[in-house]
DNA sequence: TATTATTTGCAAAAAATTAGCAATTATGCT
DNA sequence: AGCATAATTGCTAATTTTTTGCAAATAATA
């Protein structure tokens, strides 16, 4: 979907900085908040940083924008899209997304908790194929 | 071990301050930055802020204690404890502790990336067992 | 119990986030 | 296309959160 139709589906105005933000986010995949900024600087140097927080809070609230919280990590921000796990490389930081699934898991919880599992959300620490193949 | 050993074995004294900080968490299970505050606020009134930071980040360097990051959520801390995973009740908040193995879905991932997995930090979102049958 | 390097508490600085408001702009309607 | 209007922006200032500097206090050791 279009990023302005993604916009105007949650009843916010497509300006330009949205526009720019969302691109951005596509871009990157995972940002930082410093990330968003820097590389906004250059692309549209007047969007302002209140207009950035302002929004990012926004675009969460109405699940446009997901949190990716590492621990001893900043927090990220990514466009929402289909579940799936993060791999985060300890050599170069990288996050990578993967797809995987995750019913067997769920339901031995539910089956030793009693507790009803609705969704989840996994990390795991890698070292990327990239950064072995460098060794 | 005891907390006086715990913070000896890392080179850092053993003040009644760090103390109570440790005994915190211990009671809380998992506690964020304000939880912390609050509650020995009441216990050890004269404990400052300041002091409150500059030791969770010490015992965080120094791996004593570990963060719990969840999206949408302040940040907890807890004491370092073997792996576990998070069950994070979306109706009541509470956050439970659970182990399991993750062996299998580790496997997967190294066999269709090529990456090799260190570590893995998982979270779900559940109904806890009593706000289920509260219902 | 005396010595010393650490640690604490306070106050002040720095960094991060939010709020208020006039000027601007995207949208829907003629 | 041009207008009206409510939403949004960019600015600055206010808050909130976190870190720092330093004198006084304290835990660990001999």
């Amino acid at each position: 979907m279009s990023h302005i139709k993604l916009l105007k589906n949650h009843t916010l105005k497509a300006t330009p900085q949205r526009l720019c933000i969302l691109d951005t986010l596509q871009e990157c995949g995972h940002a930082t908040l410093e990330d968003v900024q820097k590389i906004i600087s250059k692309k549209f140097p007047t969007l302002s940083l209140s207009t950035i927080y302002r929004n990012l809070n926004e675009m969460l609230q109405k699940d446009i924008v997901s949190e990716v919280k590492i621990a001893n990590k900043k927090d990220y921000f990514e466009l929402k899209k289909d579940k799936h796990v993060h791999l985060v490389c300890q050599n170069c930081g990288k996050i990578e997304d993967f797809e995987i699934a995750t019913d067997d898991i769920s339901k031995q919880i539910e089956a030793q908790t009693g507790d009803k599992v609705l969704n989840d959300t996994l990390y795991f620490d890698v070292i990327c194929k990239d950064c072995l193949s460098a060794k």
